[in-house]
RNA sequence: GGGAGCUUAGCUCAGCUGGUUCAGAGCAUCUGCCUUACAAGCAGAGGGUCACUGGUUCGAAUCCAGUAGCUCCCA
């Protein structure tokens, strides 16, 4: 079969994804051998695959592969989440758009048919991305966390939450996204420094009768739209400009409200004014002192942003103009005394990262999180869960679990699972499955009332809340607890995500799996590092500078891309994207197609001798170097550094086997192998091939098929590994010196200006002839030598070499500049001689030689009598120049 | 404002418990090669006061303290 001239990765990735499905090979069933699970961080069905995604979903695959490879029984559970805000603002937005129809003419299952609808036609989207990536995925097993199982799990947790008092009812400050006109959690919330302006406002002082005396106070304030909502102007107690006013009022501007002057050690004297205006509706400091001095609350924003009815004036307008016209309206009253430029910070909403979040008193569902938190805490204080790299994010996990604040649970959209509460038209209400269960929870209380009586809160549930079920419900844990594969398969063995989930995500897995199993979701938490631009910047839609997955892999194919963003992906650090690590990984494996090719031309000239192949050099040395690297990656891999374990097999291949053993067994043109080599050197690239393939799939199992004629049911992926063998260090010690004389030589050479067609003789002078008998030949090939002779003394008219003891003549018919060597070898000598300076210094000192470990002066002595056999090497060399 | 981390070659980063397997790798750069697997390649080479200042030590990129700059998290 011809091959092509280079690798072609498009219809080979088609070809061996579809034939690893259509084997079953992704699938996974409980059975005696010990699992190995991963649970993918479902991505949102709202959008396609990032590179941050594409990291995540390679460093998954890597290793599960490798698990699968290694005797494990590897799962890989796919799976997506529902995005509850992101996904409804989309689905709006379509509505809007395609059809001309607003959320609110639709009732909410007419809404929810939409929604679903669009799902089915994106959700899909990423499946298809993360299949061409290679991701070896069981695909029987995706998850959605809409569906019908899954829903009913969200809700008995709920229902079994608020029955142990863990979920409760109430109005608390918490954060309002005006564009969703939903509830935010905390972690929902990003904050952002902007520049903005702070101005100061005077509120005429009046007595507690209500008649002004002539004072005013002045107060500074980012947000002159809510002074409608005042309720207090509060000033620090020690405070000796304000401590007169004590019992007087002051009124506020543009609504004439009368408020009280307080007195709390709050306020900071030093900021501003010393002034504060206190507005318990819309902050949620002021909130706190207002509930703590009996403040009135004057909400004065409605649920979209613009101004209430409370305001009084500006009604109906948004915040943002009404704040325009309030600074002017203030202005005019006389009452603005100055702005000022200021920087601060505003929380945005993370799902509408152009809204600004507003603090907001509301009713809302939440989750008590300080009992929770304790275990999953010690979890991974006491090492029960290992995170990955170190414990760089042992400390964030730890204060936050430590300062953990209630999460608000409920949002005011229609898509996500619908809280489970039942209300009577007075407002009493039960938390139950369904309407029917409700009435008799009702009907225990002493309330008679029907199903039809009972209305069910409007309201669905945090994403969060379904997510954090994931690695149980995934193998229906929660919906049918004790079955065989939550047995099986949980815990999950490793967690791959992003740093920036911790808290809403890794967190509040380990809560809810001590919650419901009573053990750990995972043993192992990877956190992979952000995907950057090469300049460092976030990639971001605005800056255009996120490449699209599927263009990439068309363009370098799925292994290059795989490549690339494994390479320079140390674990746990942001890594900064280049194309030009893929094509890198383009160019490995068109580097490993012609290794292929190079070999299969032998394939027809092997020459069957007695030969045993380990006579050879290169086979004996190469064993012992893949061995070697076999055993490194193994325990890189035990340590997820994963990209490390990448390059050492990058330069296995690339270096060690195509560069070096490859040429050294390399026959003449034309010329026959030796058969037991040629079997050898298929055993060794199948070997490479194999430890790559848990990196590179697709390329690794084409070569795999190639090298050799397999059964129909012999495949790469689930070949298993062996373990290797140990490398015999001393061949490893003589072939490292076989590559620095030949390096050297050709250096020499090329130093000389000798071409490299012209043939030299070459006289090497040790006292180790055997090890350099043994690579004569080879020696000879790669310094394209006529002849090799031994010789006990300097040949002069050569170019004089020094390598580690050895000495070397090159003979040469080209005209030598014998200054330059001369130069070469006195830099060695004087480089040599300040070593050995140093080295006996060190032993001269008592100090050293008493204190020291006997290994490290031992090693010291070795150096020094290496340095002397060395200087006296090339001085003898230069004798002879 | 509180906390964590980083600073090593032009770029991206390795360097675990202090001692030449300590100053490394990949990419980029330079030189020479169209050598019958590969120019998406081959063969070589040159690049660094290990941020700064002190300290501990016989010995510091490595340990300690301080300074500067950068990044992230939290309020």
């Amino acid at each position: 079969m011809e091959l092509s001239k280079n690798y072609l990765p498009a219809t080979v990735e088609e070809k061996w994804y579809q034939h690893w499905m259509d084997k079953g090979y992704f699938r996974s069933k409980p059975d005696g051998r010990q699992p190995f699970t991963v649970v993918i961080p479902p991505p949102n069905v709202t959008g396609v695959l990032h590179l941050g995604h594409t990291l995540n979903e390679t460093v998954q695959d890597i290793l599960v592969r490798r698990a699968r490879m290694s005797g494990y029984n590897a799962c890989w559970v796919p799976g997506s989440d529902h995005a509850s805000i992101a996904t409804e603002a989309k689905v709006v937005d379509m509505l809007k758009r395609e059809k001309g129809i607003e959320k609110s003419q639709l009732s909410r299952e007419e809404f929810l048919k939409y929604a679903f609808e669009w799902k089915d036609k994106y959700g899909g989207i990423i499946y298809h991305q993360i299949k061409k990536l290679g991701c070896s995925c069981d695909w029987d097993r995706v998850t959605f966390t809409m569906d019908d199982h899954y829903y009913k799990a969200v809700i008995r947790v709920f229902i079994d939450l608020y029955k142990k008092g863990v979920i409760y009812r109430g109005a608390r400050m918490i954060n309002w996204d005006p564009k969703a006109k939903t509830a935010l959690s905390d972690e929902e919330v990003e904050y952002k420094d902007i520049q903005g302006k702070l101005y100061h406002v005077k509120y005429p002082v009046t007595d507690a009768a209500g008649t002004p005396t002539g004072e005013f106070i002045t107060i500074a304030t980012q947000r002159p739209e809510t002074i409608m909502g005042d309720t207090a102007i509060c000033v620090h107690p020690e405070d000796e400009r304000y401590t007169h006013l004590k019992g007087f009022y002051v009124t506020v501007p543009l609504v004439n409200r009368r408020i009280p002057v307080i007195f709390d050690t709050y306020v900071d004297k030093e900021f501003g004014t010393g002034a504060l205006k206190v507005t318990p509706a819309h902050d949620i400091n002021d909130y706190n002192l207002g509930l703590k001095h009996n403040l009135e609350i004057v909400d004065t924003l409605n649920d979209d942003g613009t101004l209430s009815e409370a305001a009084v004036v500006f009604v109906g307008e948004d915040r943002f103009a009404a704040r325009k016209k309030v600074v002017a309206a203030l202005e005019e009253a006389g009452q603005l005394v100055k702005e000022q430029e200021y920087t601060t910070r505003l929380g945005y909403s993370q799902r509408n990262p152009d809204t600004v979040v507003e603090p907001r008193i509301s009713t809302q569902w939440f989750v008590k999180m300080a009992e929770m938190a304790k275990p999953a805490l010690d979890a991974v204080v006491n090492g029960d869960v290992r995170i990955h790299p170190g414990d760089r994010f042992l400390a964030t996990y730890k204060y936050w679990m430590e300062n953990v604040k209630d999460w608000c649970i409920s949002r005011q959209l229609w898509w996500g699972q619908r809280i489970p509460a039942w209300y009577t038209s007075d407002g009493s209400f039960e938390v139950a499955a369904t309407a029917e269960e409700a009435v008799q929870q009702f009907a225990a209380r002493g309330i008679q009332v029907s199903a039809a009586d009972l209305t069910q809160d409007e309201d669905c549930l945090d994403t969060w809340f379904s997510s954090w079920l994931w690695p149980m419900e995934v193998f229906n844990g929660i919906s049918n607890p004790g079955n065989e594969d939550i047995n099986y398969y949980y815990p999950t063995s490793v967690l791959v995500t992003g740093q920036d989930i911790i808290f809403f995500w890794v967190a509040r897995m380990i809560m809810a799996g001590l919650e419901y199993k009573q053990t750990k979701p995972f043993s192992d938490v990877y956190f992979t590092g952000m995907v950057r631009d090469k300049q460092g910047r976030k990639m971001s839609k605005q800056l255009g500078n996120s490449p699209d997955l599927l263009e990439l892999i068309h363009e370098f194919g799925a292994d290059a891309v795989r490549f690339g963003i494994m390479i320079s992906s140390p674990a746990g650090n942001d890594l900064l994207y280049d194309n030009a690590s893929c094509e890198q990984g383009r160019n490995f494996n068109n580097k490993m197609w012609n290794a292929l090719k190079l070999i299969k031309m032998w394939e027809q000239r092997q020459e069957v001798d007695n030969t045993d192949a380990n006579g050879h050099f290169a086979v004996k040395w190469f064993e012992s170097r893949l061995n070697q690297v076999q055993q490194e990656v193994a325990a890189l891999h035990q340590d997820f550094r994963l990209s490390e374990g990448l390059k050492a097999l990058y330069s296995l291949i690339w270096d060690d086997f195509c560069s070096w053993y490859l040429e050294w067994i390399k026959p003449g043109f034309e010329q026959p192998i030796s058969a037991a080599v040629y079997r050898k050197t298929i055993y060794f690239f199948e070997q490479l091939m194999q430890l790559l393939h848990p990196y590179m799939p697709f390329i690794t199992e084409e070569i795999y098929q190639l090298l050799d004629n397999r059964a129909a049911d012999d495949s790469l992926m689930m070949k298993q590994f062996t373990s290797p063998a140990q490398p015999v260090h001393s061949v490893l010690v003589e072939g490292a010196l076989a590559k620095e004389v030949i390096t050297s030589i050709r250096d020499a050479r090329n130093k000389n200006q000798i071409k490299p067609k012209d043939q030299v003789v070459l006289h090497i002078e040790t006292k180790h002839q055997h090890a350099f008998a043994q690579i004569e030949n080879i020696l000879a090939k790669q310094v394209n030598a006529k002849t090799i002779n031994f010789v006990q003394e300097p040949v002069p008219g050569c170019i004089n070499l020094v390598i580690q003891k050895d000495k070397f003549y090159i003979e040469t018919e080209t005209a030598l500049d014998t200054s330059a060597q001369k130069a070469t070898l006195l830099k060695d000598l004087d480089y040599l001689k300040g070593f050995l300076v140093s080295v006996e210094k060190k032993l001269s000192n008592e100090r050293f030689v008493q204190n020291a470990k006997p290994e490290a002066v031992e090693a010291e002595r070795r150096k020094k009598s290496d340095a002397e056999a060395k200087i006296a090497a090339i001085e003898e060399s230069l004798k002879s120049l």
